[in-house]
DNA sequence: CCCTCATTCAAACGTTCGTTTTAATCAAAC
DNA sequence: GTTTGATTAAAACGAACGTTTGAATGAGGG
């Protein structure tokens, strides 16, 4: 195999260990060693630590956001008006898709999403592109006709909640279940049941005008 | 009003600071400003940031899992084997009621929550008591009574989406809904709402043997 | 009044942080 | 063979970090 070249080493190695210590948490000398790369190379490749960041999360985020977009236009090419268990599965399929490619079957990935959508600072938030914002727009409106007896805030609620069961999927993994190996991903099965499910209860607002 | 004391002070801050910023994020010298202390403050009240962390988070966790408890206590008094939706109200009100206490109505406490659940690190993981454990595993037992076409895995998974969504709750505020002062908490509706659909939805395993 | 003891304070400890600088390296172009 | 331009290497920068120290403070008991 050919060594990969200092820059995408960089990149694989902030990954991991935004991930597994969060990005304060984690010292550029110790992306740099990891990465078998000299000190200084952060800083010539990417300017410094909070855009090696950006482009750490732009990396990660980025075919997520692609595939989320294919699939709600391969649904709305079938049928203006997709049925919620199509739409949920469109949304977040590609959020278990992106997390089973990583090293300890995804959940590293996972935690970084989780940090990634959870994290109010500054510098976690400078990555978000125009793609994110039209993605969230058009799923929104298709979730509207798909449930317009629902409030906006409610189905706003709801559609956090999708994000939030995809992305702690597997972070909660340290306290049991020896064999994630013989299964290659129930876990995308389960989450696209409990949350069709959830996505197609009845409003609890009393009423919706 | 009483001035607190140094040491409630130094929690307040630091509790504040940590859901805000995380662990590695705050300094010891942003924390001891916050609170109007003394630098040495945190060494001698708590001997060192990390045990500070530790009381922090158990400051928070505590009356949380005792009113889980107690809640689950109820709902067995009433009844051997409680249907779903009351497992899922009492499970997860809870965590509401903790998140509406705090100051920017509960957005602070919810952010904390999704730290200590889903941090890996040693430190975020140093509070576990007897407590946690024994309350998983009753409402283990308790879901499993309800739900025993699942598998086991599946019902995991289950449980963590609740945790999931209810600690993501406020999280993803930034961007919308201006007014959430006239509504007291319609979110811990909505989650109940939710999540209850969600437990209850068929098992998607193609057996449960 | 003085002693006691818990608490607070200013100051300094050594370490690690992100970043910058300057020189060395090296393949490709001429 | 030399020059060029991009990359890597070693070293140092000041700033901020968590922690420790030893003296000041001040209320309560003798």
């Amino acid at each position: 195999m050919a060594t990969p070249d200092t820059r995408t080493q960089l990149l694989d190695a902030a990954e991991r260990l935004f991930a597994e210590r969060g990005f304060s948490g984690t010292s550029v000398r110790a992306i740099t060693d990891l990465a078998g790369a000299n000190l200084a190379a952060v800083g010539y490749h990417f300017g410094s630590k909070a855009e090696l960041l950006t482009a750490v999360v732009r990396r990660v985020i980025e075919p997520i956001t692609t595939e989320q977009l294919a699939g709600l236009d391969r649904l709305l090419a079938r049928s203006p008006e997709p049925p919620v268990a199509d739409l949920v599965e469109a949304f977040a399929g590609p959020l278990f898709d992106a997390m089973r490619t990583g090293d300890e079957g995804g959940a590293r990935t996972s935690r970084l999403i989780v940090r990634i959508f959870g994290d109010p600072s500054e510098e976690m938030r400078s990555w978000t592109g125009s793609a994110e914002n039209t993605l969230r727009d058009r799923y929104v409106a298709a979730f509207t006709r798909a449930r317009p007896d629902l409030t906006q805030d409610e189905l706003w609620f709801r559609i956090r909640g999708i994000l939030a069961v995809a992305a702690v999927d597997r972070v909660d993994r340290h306290n049991q279940t020896p064999a994630p190996t013989d299964a290659p991903e129930p876990a995308r099965r389960w989450a696209i049941t409990f949350l069709a499910a959830a996505m197609s209860a009845p409003p609890s607002e009393p009423r919706a005008n």
